[in-house]
DNA sequence: TAGATTGTTAATCGATTAACAATC
DNA sequence: TAGATTGTTAATCGATTAACAATC
């Protein structure tokens, strides 16, 4: 499929996702963009518009069936997959993502650890070993993982997206503050979290 | 200062003060757009436009003094502040938050820790010890804390948003995945995780 | 001077918002 | 039927890209 989605509809959608989980708890079986908007300060007209681009998941009158658009959306981000992540550099951000309990939920799950340091080699984390980094293509191939992790500091993340690259992972996510080279058939998502930080800095700087 | 500044220009400056930092390391002291561009997979007039925003840096047929860029970023930004942070919810991204040393760099500094569990106050996270939550806003401002992180879970992110608030804090950095609701005096800034990995995921399942 | 490069105005592109026909 | 609500088309708004005069 080859529509030409904007990401900020795409960036939307699992805060619909999100959302609509949190419904169906509530045993609300139906839903309108009017409320869902609500829940999210996200016009109605929008959330319409961002659902219209993938089918026609709604009944005029009615509203969404939250189930069906849960599911719908699900799929649509590609969640069925249960991708399989690795994570590399366990430092202190990278274990904490070993123990991210959100990922589970939307069905990601982490196989694999690795890690430049030799004390940490070994060890495990949330129940993984640790593997060195120069096996990696070795555990990424017998693992089948599909997403690569990286938490390294910023001059080694190059070095590391090349191997994950060499080891045949499909999508990479990257949490070094650095510019990333890699193939454009492999998606990269870019997580640096100064900027956040920093957009903060610059709103609280305001008047 | 009352402009119209897109929250895309406003995202992107972290990026050129990072890269203009690791150009100043290279003993680089003028920089055009396009290099500045080539550098970070942006287009030389989507730079200039953005810096432009904000005044003249730059000198015709010359380019920009990468230390005077660097600085007048920093002050854009408002990291002159040295901000002070307080982290809700010691769990292992609290905890790896707490660690990180790219913040320090920045000009943050970590200076208070709350969690609501009693087994982890009293312990001490990267030589900060851990406070209950239940003294707050005591610490908060004894402390002078000026940004307020969440790292708890979402069904408590709604009620540590607001005893942050109460304390004083000018802005809040939310981890947790949910829509808070604060004084729109406060600035907001929401790092929900699982919408970068979500998108990485469609991106992946395309074709 | 000739070449390089900014700052800014104009043109284009894309995303959001508004309006409303279709229909439950 | 009347009221509610979607899906879609049209209008608006805002951001990016292109062009170029100014000038170092």
């Amino acid at each position: 499929m080859k529509k030409n989605i904007s990401q900020a509809t795409i960036d939307r959608l699992p805060l619909y996702f999100r959302t609509l989980r949190l419904v169906e708890d509530e045993d609300i079986s139906i839903i309108s963009s009017d409320e869902l908007g609500r829940r999210l300060d996200i016009t109605p007209e929008q959330i319409r518009k961002d659902l219209a681009t993938f089918g026609q998941f709604g009944r005029k009158g009615i509203g969404y069936y939250v189930h069906d658009l849960k599911d719908n959306i699900s799929n649509i981000l590609g969640l069925q997959n249960r991708w399989r992540l690795a994570i590399v550099g366990v430092g202190h951000l990278g274990g904490a993502l070993a123990n991210y309990v959100n990922f589970a939920s939307l069905g990601f799950s982490v196989v694999a650890l690795f890690d430049r340091n030799s004390r940490v080699v070994g060890t495990a984390v949330n129940g993984i070993r640790v593997n060195s980094i120069s096996h990696m293509k070795r555990v990424i191939t017998a693992q089948a993982v599909d997403i690569g992790i990286i938490t390294v500091p910023a001059e080694e993340a190059q070095s590391v997206a090349d191997s994950l690259v060499a080891a045949g992972v499909k999508g990479i996510w990257n949490f070094a503050p650095i510019k990333l080279t890699v193939p454009p058939t492999v998606p990269l998502v870019n997580e640096d979290l100064s900027v956040g930080l920093s957009a903060l800095s610059y709103h609280m700087s305001q008047e």
